[in-house]
DNA sequence: CATTCTTCTCAAAGCGCTTTGGAAGGAAGA
DNA sequence: TCTTCCTTCCAAAGCGCTTTGAGAAGAATG
């Protein structure tokens, strides 16, 4: 069924029939209604290729998915993915996710964007001077950016939480109970949010007169594998962390399974606190101590993204351009006083 | 940049670039180069709008994502469409996603396809007596559905594993090793794998003449936190099981919490086998006691869908229209011989 | 030399929709 | 009665591509 047939049927022009659907207001109300009433029957639906030839527009957004052979899927692309859906839904916006080996995102952008069937991007997973930003502008595609560059001028359309702010809160959380060496398992190096978590980091230690020791840094991919070994090797220092900053609560599974393997009781002998996504499958509440955490739902803002971009592919409203959230500070049972004869791991190793 | 202005831009009709450009025989090797050397040159995209109204393909597939507010996520679709994304982005195929509440699939999938922007669809999360089935066969767009329905004819085109022989399998196991009372931690029970799952535990008890006790069995979303509460249901069971079977490893890694916290040691006092979807963020391998599993890589069902709908689209080749993929039974640390004073649980209870 | 093939290229139609620029018909004002 | 103005509808152009049916040029054949 298309819009000719359906005139047809109807006894009435494509263009009538077209306006009483678009919502155009030189049609009968009559009119319209009888138009309802047969692609109700029919189920006629317009064909998104004719419209978006004819308008240019036809309610898609764009996003490339890093993704190849080998190379790990992030749990936290469908939560996001998720937050998108909930909010699209409502308009009847779709996704064209396009496949991308991670590092020809750029590549990618281009290609998507001049295929002309997407009426805006969405891109994530922040580098430092990320080029896609440059990219993007000059294309003259409407766009938004989840995360920040570092590095380039942020005159750019995004969301991002407040990354330095969060592991800032948390680290001083840690050091007003009395730890003095503090370690960080955190996502992959060349990640902004990566860049900014240990800055801020960073710069709650030296507030104190403390500095980051590298060692006592790991930058991975944010696996529960990854997590375990990370905090493994921390425990196999010469002078260990009494407490730890996690980037992901997958993290933080294995390194609570290292600390319990170790024997180290968690909120007491070592502290802990992760950052929270709140990804359904895996509640800090839950975890047998409760994990401390700075939280902030990625879903929330998948789900405001997708608001954003839809109210400036539609016109509805003027949404602020730029937002940064800022993560809660959540405590619970995972972080206590540091230890009294705190780092000194002799004891622990030799027995 | 469009076909007409690089056409002019060349020196060439339409036609000839568009038949350069597609590989048609009838233009000269040396226009064919010239003309390639052009669009690298100027980065030139077909439309895909276009494209698909003046052939009707264009190179993408469809599926839907349930998603609502407040619905979980699931991260086994993340890591199925990386599977997909790992094949698509050979063919530069694209994904049209269309989110969608739960219980509305059915009117999704048919908007998707009367859109016309897909080539093909792919469908999961099938449910007993799926109605997608017949309305995609009525529709007559190539699909493929991961996983199969039940009470159904199954003459439609599938990839599955063989949930009943997996879980038949895991369940033969642990009655030789002596268990008896053996309890299912599996997913939502509308969903066509969990039947079969719990099917085939069923046929294996019942070869023994055991039977699945209803009070052993939990229903729920494949999440940490059902898998520790239904664990810890199992727990308070006058008479405890001594051997859990779990849908994902996500329910495991609960239920080995709650598993824990009840001071029960897992491999000896208690045998746990776990469905492995081959999820990078968590590795049955790297639990604290590594698990035993059933697996079966969902990325790589992911790549394989991808790949023959591909295949059907672009008549590359013929690739069988039925796939039952069997799971390897992987025999880790977490089974053991049944304990001795087996299923009694006034002693630890009373503790 | 005329004729038939090849080989290469082109003009134009058509995919299904939106949108521009009227036109027909009736109501209202002169 | 004639003009003007709405209201309601329509014909046709155009979005960017593919593809059909043919034409021009050159090579091969009689």
């Amino acid at each position: 069924m298309n819009l000719k047939q359906l005139s047809q049927l109807l006894g009435l022009s494509q263009t009538t029939v077209s306006r009483a659907l678009n919502g155009y207001p030189e049609v009968n109300a009559e009119t319209r209604e009888r138009v309802l009433d047969a692609v109700r029957r029919t189920g006629y639906r317009p064909n998104r290729a004719a419209q978006r030839l004819a308008t240019g527009r036809a309610g898609s957004i764009g996003l490339v998915m890093p993704t190849a052979h080998g190379y790990p899927s992030d749990v936290h692309f469908g939560e996001f993915l998720a937050g998108l859906g909930d909010e699209a839904v409502r308009h009847d916006f779709h996704f064209v996710i396009n496949p991308s080996h991670p590092d020809d995102e750029e590549a990618t952008c281009k290609r998507l964007v001049a295929s002309g069937n997407i009426d805006a991007l969405f891109i994530a997973y922040m580098r430092e001077k990320d080029p896609r930003v440059a990219l993007l502008k000059s294309l003259s595609v409407p766009f938004i950016v989840h995360g920040r560059s570092i590095g380039i001028p942020t005159d750019y359309p995004y969301l991002d939480i407040d990354n330095t702010a969060a592991f800032h809160d948390a680290t001083k959380l840690l050091i007003q109970l009395g730890h003095r060496r503090i370690a960080l398992l955190n996502g992959p190096a060349h990640f902004a949010f990566a860049i900014r978590r240990k800055r801020g980091m960073a710069a709650a230690l030296a507030e104190s007169g403390l500095t980051l020791d590298e060692t006592c840094v790991q930058h991975s991919p944010m696996t529960d594998e990854h997590g375990f070994s990370g905090m493994k090797r921390f425990l196999d220092l010469p002078e260990w962390p009494t407490a730890i900053l996690c980037s992901s609560t997958v993290l933080a599974l294995g390194a609570v399974r290292a600390l319990n393997q170790a024997g180290l009781k968690i909120g007491s002998d070592v502290s802990l606190i992760a950052h929270d996504d709140v990804l359904p499958m895996l509640k800090p509440e839950n975890f047998s101590v409760p994990l401390t955490t700075t939280r902030s739902s990625l879903r929330s803002a998948g789900s405001r993204i997708a608001k954003r971009l839809i109210s400036r592919i539609l016109k509805l409203e003027i949404l602020p351009e730029q937002e940064l959230w800022r993560a809660e500070l959540i405590v619970r049972a995972s972080t206590g006083p540091a230890p009294h004869r705190a780092g000194r791991a002799n004891e622990r190793s030799a027995g």
